[in-house]
DNA sequence: TCGAAATGTCTATTGATATAGACAACCATA
DNA sequence: TATGGTTGTCTATATCAATAGACATTTCGA
């Protein structure tokens, strides 16, 4: 069964860094849970059909991340293994949608601005291009760990103060019901996938080259009035959505 | 504006393909839009930072996949930027769902098995392990691009004569229908995202390091019984998902 | 306490990646 | 048809990625 685990050479993307990404998948399907450690270097030298240099190359990577460990006579421990489920509904809310799975979120205020629509922005929110909005640039935490970067705009003349209530609430259900919106519904969300940028790699603590999980999503008031449009960047590796219809 | 668009080193990931993802992800932006071609090599590695030997690496990789063409003296075309967009919802069929999108579907069975079923997939049909089900490998294609690899697993008492039928029609929603199921619902989606991994590069006609977009579903019939519970792996560069609430 | 098994460190060599510069070939158009 | 702008090709060099082998160090259990 040897070299079964398959990498591809000479393709810009080292075997390391391949090897890296297949051992974090295995770790956070639960493959190594009997054990809770990697496989010897040897052995996974071996299934990958690598030199054990390129292998100690991907564990390297991978304690950086602070996904395993090494202990020297022991072997590779790993030390976190989580992915957070995202439930996407109709009653969709960031925080409340991880429920119990993590301890502490929180939201951080990167920066904002108010600014004339463009045209994808007035589209979805169905107003003038041009019309003043306020953009919101956040990222949010599990546990103390990034778990995704977003943009949101929301129509600027409906929400006085938002930025101000979002500093204080870190929330968006609990700015929309301080201004006076006690409830909104998810319209649309369109979900695409794509490599990190280099601001994602900063601000969720990537590695080049990692995988993300893009939502473009619409919210309304109960009369069907769009109210926000933010993309958010997930990283792959931390989160899924789930649907149920 | 020089050094805009950042690019990171030493990080496992080769420039030239960091570049070609970026150039990749521009194209189908529509971010070239108005010219049709992508800007020369010169002005590529002026805004990326790097020698004008790394782009054309870059482009070298996108006119591998098809995406552009290079033409001596003019410039480098862009030949293709289309995504397929894929609603998601109660209502979910792969076919129907592309619409007009693609002049031409196909569904090509790689291979299939009679099998006890094992924990996960009994849990999504709501079976004893060790059921057995049928398990279909496909890959789809929309006008002869494949756009997604498939497994999926049916429970086997239910539909005799699957495989065959299903070869015949290269549709499930035709298919449940000769077996006398007329109508079937969409009752979970769950979507992750992922690095391509072999299998992957070869049946979707990928790169190493392309990202792709992991759905596992279950329909049921229309008395809420599972009948067909799958996972599909999409090339993320040619699909996106809507879901609609 | 010895030995097996595991990670850590070092040297050396080869091939892929990236930079640098120069010039050829080709296209559109003024 | 001359020119500027573009892609194509070649040489040379430095650095990173990967292989190979040897040996040290640490842990754990027999």
């Amino acid at each position: 069964m040897a070299g079964m685990k398959q990498v591809q050479r000479q393709t810009g993307v080292a075997l390391w860094r391949q090897i890296a990404d297949r051992i974090r998948e295995a770790i956070s399907s639960g493959a190594y849970d009997e054990t809770g450690m990697v496989p010897p270097e040897t052995v996974l030298a071996l299934q990958f059909g690598v030199n054990r240099h390129t292998v100690r190359s991907a564990l390297a990577a991978l304690a950086q991340e602070g996904i395993v460990r090494a202990v020297q006579g022991r072997g590779t421990l790993i030390e976190r293994k989580e992915r957070l489920n995202f439930p996407i509904s109709r009653r969709t809310r960031f925080t409340d949608g991880l429920g119990d799975q993590a301890r502490e979120t929180h939201s951080l205020l990167l920066g904002h601005a108010e600014e004339a629509a463009n045209a994808e922005v007035a589209r979805w929110l169905r107003i003038e291009p041009g019309t003043p909005v306020i953009r919101l640039e956040t990222v949010r935490d599990a546990d103390r760990r990034p778990v995704a970067r977003g943009t949101s705009w929301f129509p600027a003349a409906r929400f006085p103060g938002l930025v101000e209530t979002y500093r204080q609430t870190e929330s968006v259900t609990k700015t929309f019901a301080a201004l006076g919106l006690s409830d909104y519904v998810r319209a649309t969300t369109e979900i695409t996938a794509a490599h990190a940028d280099s601001g994602d790699l900063a601000d969720l603590e990537l590695t080049p080259g990692a995988v993300l999980l893009i939502t473009k999503a619409m919210n309304t008031d109960l009369d069907g009035v769009p109210v926000q449009y933010s993309i958010s960047r997930f990283a792959a590796d931390r989160v899924q959505f789930t649907i149920e219809n």
